[in-house]
DNA sequence: AGAAATTATGCAACTGATTGCGTAATTCAT
DNA sequence: ATGAATTACGCAATCAGTTGCATAATTTCT
């Protein structure tokens, strides 16, 4: 049975049927104040009769706009950034625009074909969370050089004219290391991520510098650096069993690591905290699950996504000058909980 | 400081250098046979010369085709929904489609304004998981007319002419139920979501089924309809608490409400599974963290992104006729954890 | 009523790639 | 070398809104 393609309906079709001109009904459609009310009525009435769609490419073509926003991040499936892409989608599509999302897995390579793909398709802004290993920045020379407002958020780099949103990593750790130092932890390991990474980089030095302002040595054995997924949690828990003299202490860079950690040292007899305390990072749902409570940072992923988002829009509503690089810091907080609350004598 | 706005270079732009035919250099472009390797080459060599990029509106525009997939679901931050999101952005990027995601955030009406949007702008298919509210399907009408395929996947309803992409989550309860039951519980309770949604509807018939296949009575008492969320979990654990004889299992239709649940209820003093056992779904990872580890049903969500994807790309390239209405039913495992090991005597 | 001011509408030239069909150029066979 | 068969390329219409500027229609003022 053949299909009769009906032929889309225009807003030519709308301007015969009124005999009024095309002009006239794209204005009318798009509530131009130079159009009367009763001819708005009119145009509406009959594209809503005729059945009519606007065709956006049309419109994007010609305005050389697309209305639409990228983002692009390491992963989804993450509960950290699948919160801060539901800020971004909640704030864009309350103004208007549309959002594509990909995924860069982690892998430069797939992060620049990702940036074309945005860039032909005409992005009007671009939100960008690094991968792992990204280490050049030039797939956003293109974007710049067109003026495409381009602002990376949590996992960034910093690049003239964009814009970034963080979080302090330094200090979080820094705190946090100085938290488990303060509740009698001498030996504190540090568990964390790719250090080309700045959030990563930032823990890391956050966690080193609290060591080194409360006399406490750094020692490289007490490092380890991997992807900090479940497993890597786990892989991590069998090394620190392996070790001569264990820490008394783990600081992980995030919490479903440090939680899958934890379990795996409690599974070979460890007492968590009383033989290690444990501090995480993100205040996943999980930290609150996983026994002891972990100890982390609290770091709102949906507020994140929110501010980068509203950036870029007022960016692009030229409400803030695009070429001023900004810097967004938000606020975290610590959140103490028994995973770190050895019972010292005070 | 003006900027002066460089003009888009265009296929013409490349055709004028090369003194040959805006048509050949858009065939040239695209790589068609018609055109010789020379040719190609001078054009590709001009076009990056020029900056050339391409322009995907006036493509579209001209092909009625937009070359994206939309997708609608009910929120973007649930481990379980943001691991079905990788799986389709996997498979539509790797197909050379662009994915425009939107959550209706649980309500219809914002439902209707995404799947609007997504019609507009022409997307080539439709994947959709319904909000939970989501009564009527007629926004949906408007795509099946214009023979853009939709596919419904986990939270589905039957439309002619949708694919559907689910679990078995009738079998899944059932099973789960039984095993409950075969482990000594006896006042099972259930906590669901709202029963308009298939997925919580069917994990409640096939935890009254087993009920009934087993000869035990379901109580309206034992049946808490709400969230599923973190904070309604902890609620349900104090309902619980009051109730003048508390069940002896609980059956959660999701892993993260089930394990907030558990949690405060040992809080309260009680012992599980000793005096009740617990059940969830999703498999999340929440679910091996959460002590005592929680029984539940493992359910791919990547997978099931992945296939809901393939099957979308599949109609869109004819591979499949677009008006056979298929429903793909996933195979699911049942997890058997301590949460719900009574050591009963057998 | 007639001029001035305001408001409403139309003209036509864009935006940039695609494609059916026709013709020119080249290759092949004899 | 010459007609046949390929192969390579160009023409021009098309997709559907948008917008600066000009003009027509009304309204307002004197």
């Amino acid at each position: 049975m053949m299909m009769i393609e009906r032929k889309e309906v225009t807003i030519y079709d709308i301007a015969a049927q009124l005999k009024i001109s095309p002009a006239t009904v794209s204005r009318g459609l798009r509530d131009h104040p130079a159009i009367s009310k009763k001819t708005k009525k009119k145009i509406l009435d009959c594209s809503k009769r005729l059945g009519y769609r606007y065709n956006a490419f049309a419109s994007n073509l010609r305005r050389r706009k697309s209305n639409t926003i990228g983002v692009i991040v390491p992963r989804l499936n993450s509960s950290f950034m699948s919160d801060i892409i539901a800020g971004i989608e909640k704030v864009t599509s309350e103004s208007g625009y549309n959002t594509i999302i990909s995924q860069s897995l982690e892998a430069e390579k797939k992060e620049i074909i990702n940036a074309t793909t945005m860039y032909n398709n005409m992005v009007d802004g671009l939100l960008i969370s690094l991968a792992y290993d990204s280490k050049s920045t030039d797939h956003f020379k293109p974007f710049i050089e067109k003026n495409i407002p381009v602002i990376f958020f949590d996992r960034v780099r910093s690049l003239n004219q964009c814009s970034t949103i963080i979080i302090d990593n330094f200090k979080a750790a820094y705190d946090i290391t100085t938290h488990l130092i303060k509740s009698g932890s001498r030996r504190i390991m540090h568990i964390g991520g790719n250090l080309l990474c700045n959030v990563y980089n930032d823990r890391f030095n956050g966690y080193k510098k609290s060591l080194d302002d409360n006399h406490l040595a750094f020692s490289p054995e007490y490092l380890i650096i991997n992807n900090l997924g479940s497993g890597d949690g786990i892989d991590a828990a069998h090394t620190i069993l392996k070790m001569p003299v264990i820490p008394d202490a783990v600081f992980v860079a995030n919490d479903n690591c440090a939680a899958n950690c934890m379990i795996e040292l409690k599974k070979n007899g460890i007492c968590i905290p009383e033989e290690i305390s444990f501090a995480g990072f993100n205040n996943d749902s999980i930290s609150g699950i996983v026994e002891p409570n972990l100890t982390t940072v609290d770091y709102q992923g949906f507020e994140m996504g929110e501010i980068a988002a509203k950036t870029l829009i007022a960016h692009l509503n030229q409400t803030q000058d695009a070429t001023r690089t900004e810097t967004i810091v938000l606020r975290h907080k610590l959140i103490i909980r028994e995973s770190s609350m050895k019972s010292v004598p005070v």
